[in-house]
RNA sequence: GGUGGGAUUCCCGAGUGGCCAAAGGGAUCAGACUGUAAAUCUGACGCGAGAGCUUCGGUGGUUCGAAUCCACCUCCCACCA
């Protein structure tokens, strides 16, 4: 775990380098002394999501090289709305929504890094420093190390400031000061030598080291991640349902594992590096094995336990394998009473049935349930015997049948009814 | 302040009086093929099981009939001042 030496090495390996200030330089930081470094979370909802989880593993990846992790949640710029790369103004939110969602945050971080061991790391929260700052002496301690010249050139507020269309407000505008402040503030109290962020903060990161130099006289250095791009073009860590998230309450276990056993193949090895800490070399391993073999490449199944048990734990990894074990494995007949009981408390979507199925079309259930979005899906499912009622294939003309469907008869177990509609979605009614 | 142009279903973008729930592309969902992958092909894609209902920035009008014409309003864009 000591080994400081390959760090840099190890994350280019990865490809986990966007962009560094003096690479030469930062390089040799990190290899003669233990370094703070911090990366900034604005809570911008009540989670995070799988565009924070690169940032966050990276801090980890340094705590594990025996530096030193500050995470920040933005108390304080979370209140304003960072603009970088933004094409429009964003809706401000209250206090106590910003506050309530900072806590969130903050007990989702504690689970990715140890705050309580001999390193140091640090949970930090901007607010404490930024909420007292009084207006003349933001303006004249603060404000006046930065020229609007600079800061309008910068590429991130850019197409804000040149398109007449948008506009940036004065609020928004003042963002990268009040982050820039955050690095000033850390490096003198806790000798933060280093911010990481996503590739869209490397305007935020440079400012902020300006003005740390100019406030403590210290050098300090930046880096960026690369944004997460999937190879077809779409845009990575989105489902049907919208952002994949971290809070388990938002996304299932079980869904974020089949998520990332949905890779494509063209995905998989580079997101093994991007959010797994596996060796590369060992990555490479299996996919010259994947490659040497004939068929089904074992580099999903890998990434999705690797990532499910890093972010929700050997338990929630377990229920979500039995999950798809059961559903996946085309024998519902093996299922037990107590496997089925099982599946519920493992977090397979399940629902209730209501009284009123004889006046109820399936699709209206299906849909009151979660498992479509609207009755078309469900219809062409129908009209394509996609739906499956305990392996029992319906057609459209079983719409207006639920109520026989789902008797007691039909049920496993006098009470269960596992429903697929399509080859993955997979949904639990019982009685 | 003046002149000209624009606002279409998730996104881009056709449509200038009936044939329009509205071309085409993208995204998304489903089927076939596969490996719960990709590529390809097929279907769906405003809402509704259906009868049917509701859309084309807003409001009112012309007309048998409007996304399309007229008036006013809101917002945007371009040029001028």
């Amino acid at each position: 775990m000591m080994n400081r030496q390959p760090l840099i090495e190890d994350l280019k390996a990865r490809g986990l380098i966007a962009q560094t200030t003096d690479e030469a330089a930062l390089s040799a930081h990190l290899s003669e002394q233990v370094v703070t470094l911090y990366c900034g979370f604005d809570p911008t909802a009540d989670s995070l999501h799988l565009g924070h989880l690169v940032p966050l593993l990276m801090l980890k990846r340094f705590q594990q090289f025996g530096h030193r992790p500050i995470a920040l949640v933005g108390g304080a710029t979370g209140m304003i709305g960072d603009p970088s790369f933004k094409a429009q103004e964003r809706q401000l939110n209250s206090a106590e929504i910003v506050q309530q969602w900072s806590e969130k945050l903050k007990q989702q971080i504690s689970q990715f890094i140890r705050f309580d061991d001999e390193t140091g790391a640090l949970l930090a929260n901007n607010y404490d420093w930024t909420a007292s700052v009084d207006v003349l002496s933001f303006l004249r301690d603060i404000g006046k190390h930065f020229t609007v010249n600079k800061m309008i050139a910068k590429e991130s507020v850019k197409q804000r400031i040149e398109r007449e269309d948008s506009g940036i407000s004065f609020t928004e505008f003042t963002y990268q000061i009040l982050q820039s402040y955050d690095y000033q503030v850390l490096n003198q109290r806790y000798g933060c030598t280093l911010q990481i962020g996503g590739s869209d903060q490397w305007g935020n990161i440079t400012s902020g080291i300006d003005l740390t130099r100019r406030m403590n006289g210290a050098q300090v250095h930046g880096l960026t991640l690369p944004l997460i791009t999937k190879s077809d073009g779409t845009k990575f860590g989105k489902t049907e349902g919208g952002a994949v998230w971290l809070s388990p309450n938002k996304t299932s276990p079980y869904a974020f594992y089949q998520f990332w056993l949905q890779t494509p193949d063209a995905d998989v090895y580079r997101f093994l590096k991007f959010f797994t800490f596996l060796d590369v070399s060992q990555i490479d391993a299996i996919e010259a094995e994947d490659k040497a073999a004939e068929g089904r490449p074992q580099a999903q199944r890998i990434l999705a336990e690797e990532v499910t048990r890093l972010v929700h734990g050997e338990q929630a990894l377990e229920a979500a394998r039995r999950i798809t074990e059961a559903l996946f494995s085309g024998d519902l007949g093996a299922l037990s009473q107590a496997d089925f009981e099982q599946l519920q408390l493992d977090g397979l979507p399940a629902t209730q049935l209501p009284d009123n199925l004889t006046e109820l079309p399936l699709t209206s259930l299906l849909v009151d349930a979660g498992v479509a979005t609207n009755g078309k899906q469900v219809k062409d499912a129908l009209q394509r015997n996609a739906v499956q009622i305990n392996d029992l294939s319906c057609g459209a003309e079983l719409n207006m049948a639920t109520a026989e469907l789902f008797s007691v008869a039909n049920a496993r177990y006098e009470r269960f009814f596992l429903v697929k509609l399509g080859k993955k979605k997979h949904h639990l009614f019982y009685l």
